[in-house]
DNA sequence: GTCTATATACAGATAGAC
DNA sequence: GTCTATCTGTATATAGAC
């Protein structure tokens, strides 16, 4: 398991694109292979069942996340400024693994729900040293959801509404007057 | 278009819940007919095509959030806290149409996400006479954002981490001081 | 205006060839 | 390890009786 075989993590991404472009809708067996160049019955060797598929696109999320909250401690910019500038890089693999959770929770799948959940408390115990009390916490946390919040309505084409370049710096500067 | 059907709300309404706590996936045909008491084919006499039942949801969103931004404006409270209370109560009328509105956007329904798109338009025109600047703006919307997608990814069981009573008030308090 | 019965399509999953 | 072919369940939608 050190090193999975290309054509699995092949097979998670195009399943992770679908999500996010198509929602859970469109993310179809039939869809995912062959936008992963295998064939139903070879994608069905990889992920015996579509939960299988499910299950590994959530455990690749909760590695991600570890490494995440390793790199924003480590941030010369502050940990909180780090927190709210990655909530809005929707290009990173977390951010993929994330925005793509949000759809199949929102599609009604349970265990998806409960791993963003527990991503959140993984944030929020990172957090909680660096802010100066539980509403500044609850704020910070507000603002990453409400960013997440846009990047994940905004199914292909329409833009979301999110702040970049100046007006993030501009955002970031706010919420940590507010929250330390 | 007056005086709807009886029937025909009590379907709207069935299907909005059974998008709120089953998600997409759930929201089927048979499973708004049995809940609004009336058989398949009578669901489909009503509204013609599942179509038409997302379309008359979206509707029903936006002609809440016009009465909603109404009341806002007059709430003795003041806007921005009216606005921030108001994203926390899922149990108003328009918070479950918006509810069930994010579960067919991230499902896939691009003319949710554009409804949606909409509905925050307004509160930001509503809301930018009320704020500082355009990064206080964002901060007042990216709050209520992280509100509702809380409240949106909380699938019937799990309860999200929303603060309500004093946790909510504190939580007020310090986004109008950071706003105005 | 509401029902039952049915048509059509497609999803997820299996079997077995190569 | 990857393919084709096929089975089964279920979702949307239609037809027509009452």
């Amino acid at each position: 398991m050190s090193r999975p075989p290309r054509a699995k993590e092949s097979v998670l991404d195009a399943f992770e694109a679908a999500l996010i472009d198509g929602g859970a809708r469109g993310a179809t067996m039939d869809a995912v292979a062959a936008a992963a160049g295998v064939s139903k019955g070879g994608l069905l060797y990889h992920y015996a069942s579509k939960d299988a598929l499910e299950s590994a696109l959530l455990e690749r999320m909760r590695r991600l996340v570890d490494i995440d909250v390793e790199d924003m401690l480590r941030s010369p910019e502050g940990v909180v400024a780090a927190f709210v500038r990655t909530s809005v890089q929707t290009g990173s693999a977390l951010d993929r693994a994330i925005i793509a959770a949000s759809r199949l929770a929102q599609a009604g799948h349970t265990g998806a729900s409960a791993a963003l959940r527990e991503v959140r408390d993984v944030w929020e115990a990172a957090l909680r040293p660096h802010t100066r009390d539980e509403t500044a916490l609850q704020l910070v946390l507000l603002v990453s959801d409400g960013l997440y919040f846009n990047s994940a309505l905004a199914t292909g084409a329409l833009p979301g509404p999110i702040p970049h370049g100046a007006e993030l710096d501009a955002l970031i500067a706010l919420v940590e007057r507010a929250a330390r």
